[in-house]
DNA sequence: GCAGGTCAAGTCTAC
DNA sequence: GTAGACTTGACCTGC
C-alpha cells in the first residue's frame, strides 16, 4: 500500500497540534496550557494516523508556541521539561514519522545578516525539541530556498555557505522547491552540493517547472525515506491548495516515480486532511 | 456565543 | 518608501 500522512490537525480541528497565543498575551501559563493541548491533539492524531495506516505526520509550527522568541523566558524550557519527556515516553509507541515545516520567515539566504541569525535561532530550538521528543533521524525539518534578491545564483550560494558554516543544520534539514523561484531541479543541486535530503512538491513542480531527475531526487537520502507532498490546485488564487486530491493528480506522481511510488513517504497537503486521504485510497481502489 | 479584526517573523511587486 | 499580497488558521476583542 501507498505511505501517506497528514499534516497540524485532523479536518473538524478537534485534534490539533498548532494551538498557539498572541505576542501580548504570552506567558508561562499560556505556553504550558497550549503545549498540553497540542500534546493531547497529537495523540489522538498519532492514533487517528494508526487506524487508517498513515506512515507519517508533521508537527504544527506551534506545537510550543513562541518557543524561540526572545520573550519565551529561559527558565520556561526547564518548566516545560517534564511535559516533553512525558510525550517522548509516549511517542516510543508509535512507528509514525514525524517531521517538521517551519514557517516562511525562516530564511537561510537572505543578505540580511538578522534574518539568517533569527532563522537559525528558530532552527536550533526546532532541532533542540526533536531530540527532545526523541524524534528519530528520518525526521526532517524542511524549508525553502528563500529569496531571489535580483540574483539567484549569489542567493543559492549564500544559502550554501550559509548550510556548510552551521554544519549541524546537515542532521535534519531538508529544502523543498517552491511554486514560485526555486525550481526542483534547482533544489535538488542544491541539496547535492549539501548532501541534505531534499522534499518534492509535485503541485509547486507544476506552477514552477523544471526538468526534474526522480531518481538524482531518491538519492538525496541517505537515510529515511523520500518524501513528497502530494496537493491538488484549489479555488481562487494562484498556489492555493484544494481541499481534496484529484486523482489525476496522484496519477502523476505514479507516472513520475514509477513502481518507487510505493517506497515514498507521501505527505498530502489538502485541506480536508484525513478526509481527502481516504478519499484518494478509495479513488486509487475504483482505479487500480 | 459569535463575528470580524488582527497576528513575530520575510520577500516581492506595484505605486 | 510603503502598502498590500502572499497564505492561513487561530486568537481575542468587542458586541
Amino acid at each position: 500500500m501507498y505511505r501517506f500522512g497528514i499534516f497540524c490537525s485532523n479536518e473538524n480541528n478537534s485534534l490539533s497540534t498548532n494551538n498557539t497565543t498572541r505576542l501580548n498575551s504570552l506567558s508561562f501559563q499560556k505556553v504550558e496550557e497550549k503545549l498540553k493541548k497540542n500534546i493531547e491533539g497529537l495523540f489522538g492524531l498519532l492514533d487517528l494516523s494508526v487506524q487508517n495506516d498513515y506512515k507519517l505526520f508533521r508537527l504544527g509550527n506551534s506545537f510550543v508556541p513562541f518557543l524561540s522568541h526572545e520573550n519565551f523566558s529561559s527558565d520556561w524550557l526547564n518548566k516545560i521539561e517534564y511535559l516533553l519527556d512525558q510525550t517522548k515516553e509516549r511517542l516510543k509507541d508509535y512507528n509514525i514519522r514525524i517531521t517538521m515545516h517551519p514557517s516562511q520567515f525562516i530564511v537561510l539566504n537572505s543578505p540580511k545578516q538578522n534574518v539568517i541569525d533569527n532563522s537559525l535561532r528558530e532552527l536550533k530550538m526546532q532541532f533542540w525539541l526533536c531530540q527532545k521528543l526523541g524524534i528519530k533521524d528520518d525526521g526532517v525539518i524542511l524549508i525553502h530556498t528563500g529569496g531571489e534578491y535580483g540574483n539567484k545564483d549569489s542567493a543559492i550560494q549564500r544559502l550554501i555557505n550559509t548550510v556548510n558554516k552551521n554544519d549541524w543544520l546537515k542532521q535534519r534539514l531538508a529544502i523543498e522547491n517552491d511554486d514560485r523561484i526555486y525550481n526542483a531541479n534547482e533544489v535538488l543541486g542544491i541539496c547535492k552540493e549539501l548532501s541534505i535530503p531534499m522534499v518534492f512538491d509535485i503541485y509547486h513542480h507544476t506552477l514552477n517547472m523544471s526538468d526534474f531527475n526522480k531518481d538524482e531526487f531518491l538519492s538525496t537520502y541517505k537515510i529515511g525515506t523520500p518524501k513528497i507532498h502530494l496537493s491538488s490546485k484549489g479555488d481562487g488564487k494562484f498556489g492555493n491548495h484544494a481541499k481534496f486530491i484529484e486523482y489525476q493528480d496522484f496519477q502523476n506522481i505514479c507516472e513520475l516515480f514509477g513502481n518507487d511510488v510505493k517506497k515514498i513517504d507521501i505527505m498530502v497537503e489538502a485541506k480536508a486532511k484525513e478526509l481527502a486521504v481516504e478519499r484518494l485510497k478509495k479513488d486509487i481502489l475504483n482505479f487500480e
